[in-house]
DNA sequence: TACAAGAAACAGATCAAACGGTTTGTTTGT
DNA sequence: ACAAACAAACCGTTTGATCTGTTTCTTGTA
């Protein structure tokens, strides 16, 4: 019998390879079943790959889990911080600002990522290591899209401080809604929420920049 | 040696006491744990029961879940609804919209719903039953306080479909700022961002309020 | 009112399955 | 030849559930 054709991989292409493997099936999984039933067999099964091989390329559990999630912050990320950079005006870069939002934060990664954080969290609140690294990983591979749109928008002319607030509002509004998308999907309503959010931001420059300066509102007691 | 007291209860009494005892612990190993780290050994030894009480109780892990899920809903949703209706003016309907909002989204419980959201989420996606059940029981305690306090904004003044396109961007607002409490707390900073937000909605409604009628903007094309 | 009989409330031991990790052995590239 | 890449069987532990037995309350009956 013929073996299959096997191309004669050099060993780093081998490892690099079946790593890819491993670590698209442990995103699959991850995102298939959540974090509570990740299950180092499910992932070895979907790779189709042995448990050998597996804990060969990842030492533990939890190194995959961080592998994993790393692997698919980076290529979000950076497509973010690319998208970043090809605006002008600030209406049009409020625009692009929400359509990436919408498309990161609607999507399955932030879901593991979120779950993951809150599974981080309650970690670290008792003594488990590992999970600040969780915590660190979203961040390292966030506020360098933040702030990506921070300059973009001060490149349009906003001030920073108003930028950097209407920034935050912006993000927080679709990571919200994200999460009301788990209760109950509503995309008309959601796109007519986020229109709304558009004309207040307009409404908001054009007013405030007549003033000349901005200053932050004084904190209100909140809680 | 003489027997702890023991008050002589009724069966009733007697259900209903340890049936809080584990619900309770149970909210507790949730709050510390995550759902991936939920034991029900862990919820009986916190408890100070013997499994064998708790399996009388309830059936099964996902039964002790939900039904501790719904325990902590219930408090929390009966509070909400009543603090929605002591307000008058939409200033002071937006300032304790926010406070209450906070205080239930920046909490432990709202952490939890959300974890056991995400696994419902993903299961749900496969044959997994009591998935539905988990989001159907968030929903069931929720969308009555969000309609609570839409109709305390209506009561104020607020046209109707206003108010609705308000609250959701509120409420958004505050879920979106506690997802981001996981990455990095910042107090002032929230409180600032908020501030700016009801700064924003009296402007808003300042405006509007002038153009008698109020037009939902037309669905921009977002993803 | 007394009191047996039954049911519900609890306790503790036990079990089978599942899981993560390890070990041992084979193949493939260097 | 040697090491890295892979495969498959194996092991100790954990986990949810069950099973058996004891205590506490309730209820029917005399």
């Amino acid at each position: 019998m013929l073996r299959a054709a096997t191309p004669r991989r050099t060993q780093a292409q081998r490892s690099q390879q079946m790593r890819q493997r491993i670590l698209d099936a442990a995103v699959q999984v991850l995102s298939d079943k959540g974090y509570a039933g990740f299950r180092m067999a499910d992932v070895a099964a979907v790779a189709g790959v042995s448990r050998g091989a597996q804990s060969h390329h990842f030492e533990s559990k939890d190194a995959l889990v961080l592998a994993a999630l790393e692997h698919v912050f980076r290529t979000a990320s950076q497509r973010a911080r690319e998208r970043a950079h090809r605006v002008r005006t600030v209406d049009s870069t409020m625009r692009a600002l929400l359509e990436d939002s919408v498309d990161f934060y609607f999507s399955d990664l932030f879901l593991i990522a979120v779950d993951l954080a809150i599974v981080g969290d309650r970690a670290s609140a008792n003594g488990q290591p590992n999970a600040d690294q969780i915590r660190e990983l979203s961040r390292a591979h966030r506020l360098p899209v933040e702030a990506a749109w921070l300059a973009a928008l001060i490149d349009a002319g906003v001030p920073a401080q108003m930028a950097d607030d209407l920034l935050w509002l912006t993000i927080s509004i679709v990571r919200g809604l994200a999460i009301r998308k788990l209760l109950a999907d509503d995309p008309a309503r959601f796109r007519q929420v986020l229109a709304l959010w558009r004309s207040m931001v307009r409404d908001f420059l054009r007013t405030e920049n007549n003033s000349k300066e901005y200053i932050r509102r004084a904190p209100v007691s909140i809680a």
